[in-house]
Order: structure tokens, then C-alpha cells, then sequence
DNA sequence: AAACTTAGTGAGAATCGTTCTCAACAAGAA
DNA sequence: TTCTTGTTGAGAACGATTCTCACTAAGTTT
């Protein structure tokens, strides 16, 4: 098991949620990976760890993920898409949509002039990271 | 008919679509709308306009103003709202997620800074219109 | 104006992602 | 081990979007 799984299952487990083993699954799944993944992924790549695992549990502990701060929700298209997020303070994240890979960006430089703007118009972000869609350098070049 | 709904029937016609009553009073509402309006939202005034109207052109005829650039596409949750958009450079929308009321800021300093280290890593942004969910003003002092 | 070609149409079925329901289960406390 | 109750899987239900297909009408050609 990941150090990473290891971390969200113990905070987990003190914020008085139950450590599953179809929860232990998607965790070690969603902490080993590389890319944002579908929730379909997330369940294939689950059920090599528990075969028994349902496509609602994945919903449902992804929600738990999410509303714990330890996984962010994404969107490509009509799809939904999740990741691992790192960064806490306002960012970019610069989300591929052809090869699902997503790169985080961080710079006070422009953060600042925008956290100024947005308090300037009174508007209340609810989310501290904002999505970009494109193509990365890799699938620019091979399309 | 306003001038807008005129201005993009003519760019229409020019790239070989037909000007059809349900698409004219799709484009008739779209262009009078004041915030983003769900594709039901659109329907039902359209109808108001021309009562046959069905929900699958609704549909299509965004997509046809989205590809020819009259109109963008934002999400809230998961369902799809529609919003004229009148700024060409690269902008962020404010999407408030209680009255979905879009507000478009534009600031050269930070999207200097943006656009810099976007070529930075090589990503190409294949949206001029950057979506940032949250509260608006007024949402926020009457919660 | 009439005929013609074919893009565009409405209704409803189909599909897709997501959420809900509920009886059965199992994690963790005692 | 027993008990409590949060969690589960399967499938139904749901809402948004897309598809199908016979029919219609926009715009062009006569
Ligand atoms: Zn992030
Ligand atoms: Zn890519
Ligand atoms: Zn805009
Ligand atoms: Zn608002």
C-alpha cells in the first residue's frame, strides 16, 4: 500500500469514517494514479484489488474523498474525471482533453491580481482551483 | 428582432446554415437572455416565439452558435447552461452557482502573466473563456 | 411561381453519467 | 463475542443529452 493511501485512510479513519475494503480499494487506486481517472476507470482498476467492489461505492467514497479535501472533481465533456490534489492555495489546473493528464500551475504574480479583481467585484470562490482545458505539449504535437 | 439576433443570422446564412423558425427564435432568445439559461430555460421561451419548437433543436442549434463562436457553453453541476459572449481574449467568467448570473472580468495584468506561463509549459488553452464557480455579490449577503 | 434538393425538423426512443433504494453485511466499539 | 449502525452491491430510477427516422420547408434552379 501507498504512503499516500496510508495518509488518507488514517484521516479518514479520524474524521469517523469506516476503512472499507471496497474504500481501501479505490483509495489505493485513486493514490496510485497518474492522470485523472472516470469513476468507470477508478471501479475497473478497483476491482483488481476487490473484485466485489460496485460502481455506487466508487461514487460514493469519491464524494467522501472530495468533501475531505483529499481528491478534486473535474470535468471533461459530459464526463467526470477526479485527481489528487497537491497544491492548496489558488491555482490552475491545465486539464488535457485528450490524454486526461493534468498539470498543476501556481504564481502569485497573476493569483494576486486576480484574488484582487474577484474581491473587488464582491464575488466568493468556492473552489481554489480554476480549469483550463487544451491540449498539452505532447498531444499538440502527436494529433 | 434585435440587432444581435440579426448580426448572427446573417453570419449563418454567410457560412451556409439555413435560417429556420426554431433556430430564429432560439437565436431571438439567446440573444435577449441577461444571464445563462439552461437549454430548458431556452425551449420554453423559445416557444413563446414559435410554439412548435422541439427540445433536440434547441440542442443543435446550440451547437451550431457554440461552433461558430456566438455563444459559449458553461456548466454548473451537471447540467449545461448557454451564454452570449461578447469578449474575444482570453477572460474569466464568474459563475455565480445560485443565480447563475455570469460575470465576465478582464484584466491584461494577470492575463499577461497567464498566457506567459501557459507557453511556459507548452499548453494550449482551446477556450478564451476561463469559468470560476462561486458566489456573486448578492447571492452572498442573502444567504 | 413551381419544382427540386437536401438541410433541418419534432417526437420519442435510446444512451450516458449519476443518484437512489433497500435488504444484507461487516467495521469497530463494548 | 456481541451489538450497533455505517456501509455495501445490484438494479431501478433519474436527468441531461443524443440519436433515429419519416417528414418538412429553406433556398436554389428552372
Ligand atoms: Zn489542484
Ligand atoms: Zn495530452
Ligand atoms: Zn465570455
Ligand atoms: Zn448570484
Amino acid at each position: 500500500m501507498s504512503k499516500r493511501a496510508r495518509d488518507i485512510q488514517k484521516a479518514l479513519s479520524a474524521s469517523g469514517y469506516r476503512i472499507t475494503q471496497p474504500r481501501r480499494a479505490v483509495i489505493e487506486v485513486v493514490a496510485r494514479a497518474r492522470r485523472s481517472l472516470s469513476p468507470e476507470e477508478i471501479l475497473a482498476r478497483a476491482r483488481k484489488i476487490d473484485p466485489g467492489v460496485g460502481l455506487a461505492t466508487v461514487y460514493r467514497t469519491l464524494d467522501v474523498l472530495q468533501a475531505e479535501g483529499h481528491l478534486e472533481r473535474v470535468r471533461i465533456g459530459n464526463r467526470g474525471y477526479s485527481l489528487a490534489c497537491s497544491e492548496k492555495a489558488l491555482h490552475f489546473h491545465l486539464i488535457c482533453e485528450r490524454c486526461r493528464t493534468v498539470t498543476e500551475i501556481q504564481s502569485d504574480q497573476f493569483s494576486g491580481a486576480l484574488i484582487a479583481q474577484l474581491q473587488a467585484v464582491g464575488f466568493e470562490s468556492r473552489k481554489s482551483a480554476i480549469e483550463i482545458i487544451g491540449l498539452c505539449a505532447k498531444c499538440q504535437s502527436s494529433e
